[in-house]
DNA sequence: GGAGGCCTCGGAAGG
DNA sequence: CGAGGCCTCC
């Protein structure tokens, strides 16, 4: 037997083996489902199948990258050949090829959702609708969903039961709205992550060649956390395996917890009866977890009516029994779950980073945090703002984004006037609606500015021709240029670096910093050809004799995931349970079980939506390999108010064999603290300075000066702007005596850089800004 | 053009 | 309560 097979349990091992027909793997928590995946690979790769024909879909690039990693060291040099990513970025890559078959450029750009909801609020703003009852959220939901069920906008508006749905919420131009942002996005050679799929389906349907081409290399196709998928993605598969119908799911529908973003747990259970001819395997030995943690977790999601039958065991210890803490507060739960982790950390000799704060909300986090911090716990908190989503950075990107097609709208209208260049957003309205009477692009417009009547005047003509020469010289230097070279060249020669760097506060300077970290990636990009994405097939493969920018940009265009994974480092972790998934601890917290939170109250209206929820239990108390701790709070602040809370329901749904409901008096925290409803001062009340300063919970705030008041009295006369120079110290009504560092512009534009100390920079326009001249 | 006041609204989240 | 959007006033 090969001897990557022999550390393969008997379901593992046959679900490994059997690689030519459908085959579904149902991979209970913790049952080894990524080594499945990896060695079923492995196993392909030994016995001759050439990578090339190997698709492996995965959801997350993190996924993609580890299991990448694996093959290659089991595998070897030939795994680099294998399609293996996400569904968007294979999809990508595919249509930077296909795409010019539907009208698109092979340089489209992808928008993020931010690009996306930038331009539904022009749109709906455009159309002279009401941005309260068509919230850009909403309407990007809307137009996403159809996408993933596959609707085109035409379709949509041909559907009598989505136009009536429409109607009768109050929104009967979603229609309308999905269709102009399709063709807005269509002249801007732009794709949002959902046309990524919906355009690849469209590939297959209607060009029987591109079908042929892609089910004759796509001879095996392996797909990752199957519960997961929408619609659009389970079309896509079976289109692409229907010819070889070698199509391997892996999944576990217990884990189905993404339905409120499209995801068809119809797919993994009604899976059978597209391939009546599926052999089914089941994983269900766990190896993560105590036998205590394992009946738990079983015995809770039993409640659920909707599954495929499987019986998840274990091997490992009998464990300890699950405990459960109950605060009074949140504050209290998050003092008592703090001293608990102090406690365990020294009884276990564990590290931090074994274990594990799991919430239902973000907004759960901060209470556990300040415990932490007062108890000098470090930790992190997982989730939060992406790099590549920061402004500064997507203010630069943008201007790569127009390097390689000028024709996006949501980077051209970004970069336009930023560095300021003096057109503004009357000359910028001017061209939108010109763009749409010629039908042109924004750029299309800007090009023939002086042939196209807009009512935009000479000089600023002028600066806008600036604009496209400083652009089209940008576009000239893609090829011959580095990514490196060419992003320096654009950040020094728009202005953009200059900017951020005169900016001395420290949000500015971390801007700043930001920026240098993103021309740094660039560089390492350049040098060493490291992308984020795993490496295409050949034939995608682009050209690695020079590194360009346009390259660099498709590579970072789906990377969404924040930080850098930074293992190492020795902390707590905190994260929501979503967050959580695919991730183990050997202690886990799981915090905030209480009815309206966990099950959260907007899932209390249906069965369907209680069953999601409990799944998202049944994640939770699996991510625990050794102990399983759970708390709740008798009251808890909601948006400033006091509410008091119940147990949740999912507590009373684990088999009280499991339970030590003895610990529930067991652990407390140090010294007393009242519940907040009780105390005589406000909510965040562990640090004596905010005690002093926040009255009680019902208290309203009277509003304070920011700074201190400066010479009250005498009407405060300002200093002729003229007279201002560099160099002078002034006094400012808000900010007080400063001096002045610059003086910019013509009367009456004058604006003034003042050094506050104390406060720092601040650029006034002399106009406004009443300054009276001390020296 | 930009900072600060005022109002609104609130789930989870990958690409 | 707090973050984010919009409007106003400087």
């Amino acid at each position: 037997m090969d001897k990557y097979l022999v550390q393969l349990n008997d379901s593992q091992r046959d679900a490994v083996l059997c690689i030519k027909g459908p085959v579904m793997i149902i991979a209970g928590a913790g049952s080894g489902k990524t080594r499945v995946l990896v060695h079923r690979i492995v196993h392909m790769l030994h016995h001759g199948i050439d990578p090339f024909n190997i698709l492996s879909l995965t959801f997350t690039n993190k996924a993609a990258r580890e299991m990448k990693k694996r093959i290659s060291l089991e595998a070897g040099d030939e795994s680099r050949n294998l399609w293996m990513g996400t569904f968007h970025s294979v999809f990508a890559k595919l249509l930077r090829v296909e795409a010019p078959r539907l009208g698109y450029p092979s340089s489209f750009t992808i928008y993020d959702t931010d690009d996306a909801k930038n331009l539904i609020k022009d749109i709906v703003k455009d159309q002279g609708l009401d941005d309260k009852i068509y919230k850009p959220g909403l309407v990007y939901n809307r137009i996403s969903s159809a996408k993933n069920n596959l609707y085109s906008w035409k379709e949509y508006q041909d559907n009598p039961e989505l136009v009536n749905d429409d109607k009768t919420a109050g929104k009967p131009h979603l229609g309308l709205l999905y269709e102009i942002y399709q063709k807005r996005n269509f002249k801007s050679g732009a794709m949002d992550f959902d046309d990524l799929l919906f355009n690849t389906y469209i590939l297959l349907r209607d060009f029987p060649d591109i079908l042929h081409k892609y089910q004759n290399k796509f001879k095996y196709v392996l797909v990752d956390e199957f519960q997961d998928t929408n619609y659009a993605q389970y079309i896509i598969v079976k289109k692409l395996a229907a010819q070889h119908e070698n199509i391997c799911v892996v999944g576990d529908d217990a884990q189905s917890i993404y339905a409120f973003r499209g995801a068809n747990i119809q797919n993994i259970l009604s899976f059978k009866d597209d391939y009546p001819d599926l052999k089914t395997f089941k994983l269900e030995q766990n190896y993560r977890s105590t036998k205590n943690i394992v009946n738990a977790a079983n015995s809770v999601i039993s409640n659920n009516k909707h599954q495929l039958k499987k019986s998840v065991w274990t091997d490992n210890a009998d464990g300890e029994l699950i405990r459960i803490i109950k605060g009074l507060s949140d504050n209290e739960e998050g003092n008592m779950v703090a001293n608990s982790i102090f406690e365990e950390k020294l009884q276990n000799q564990l590290h931090y980073k074994d274990i594990a704060i799991l919430y239902r909300t973000n907004a759960q986090s901060r209470s556990m945090e300040e415990a932490l911090r007062r108890k000098g716990i470090p930790y992190r908190i997982y989730g939060g703002v992406s790099f590549y989503a920061r402004k500064e950075i997507k203010d630069l990107l943008s201007y790569f984004r127009l390097t390689v097609n000028p024709n996006d709208e949501e980077a051209l209208k970004r970069v336009i006037n930023y560095p300021k260049r003096e057109i503004g957003k009357t000359t910028l309205d001017k061209i939108i609606v010109a763009a749409d009477q010629e039908n042109l692009s924004l750029w299309n417009v800007l090009e023939k500015i002086n042939s196209i009547e807009t009512g935009i005047n000479a000089p600023t003509r002028a600066r806008i021709s600036d604009f496209v020469i400083m652009i089209k010289s940008f576009t000239a230097q893609l090829k011959t240029k580095t990514a490196f070279d060419l992003a320096s060249h654009i950040a020094m020669s728009t202005g953009l670096l200059k900017e951020l760097y005169a900016d001395k506060s420290p949000e500015g300077i971390s801007h700043y910093e930001n920026l240098q970290e993103l021309l740094n990636g660039i560089k390492e990009f350049t040098d060493k050809g490291t992308t984020a994405l795993p490496a295409p097939s050949a034939e995608l493969e682009a050209d690695v004799t020079l590194r360009t920018l346009d390259v660099f940009l498709q590579d970072i265009a789906l990377v969404t995931d924040g930080e850098t994974d930074e293992k190492n480092e020795d902390t707590v972790s905190l994260m929501t349970i979503h967050s959580s998934k695919g991730l183990e601890f050997k202690y886990v917290y799981l915090v905030g079980m209480e009815e309206n939170l966990f099950p959260s109250q907007m899932a209390l209206q249906s069965r369907v939506e209680l069953e999601e929820e409990r799944r998202l239990f049944y994640v939770a108390i699996t991510r625990a390999e050794i102990r399983l701790t759970l708390s709740y709070a008798l009251s808890r602040y909601k948006w400033g108010n006091l509410i008091s809370c119940e147990p949740s329901r999912f507590i009373t749904e684990i088999n009280p064999d499991y339970l030590d409901d003895q610990t529930a008096v067991t652990i407390r925290p140090n010294s007393f603290e009242k519940p907040r409803n009780w105390s005589d001062f406000g909510k965040h009340n562990s640090k004596p300075e905010v005690v002093v300063a926040t009255p009680g919970p019902n208290f309203k705030k009277i509003p304070k000066p920011r700074f201190a008041a400066v010479s009250e009295g005498a009407p405060f006369e300002a200093a002729d702007p003229n007279q201002t120079e560099v160099g002078m110290d002034v006094e400012h009504q808000k900010f007080g005596t400063g001096k002045v560092v610059t003086i910019e512009g013509n009367f009456p534009e004058l604006k003034a850089t003042v050094t506050f100390p104390g406060i720092g920079n601040k650029h006034l326009l002399l106009k406004y800004a009443k300054l009276r001249i001390i020296k």
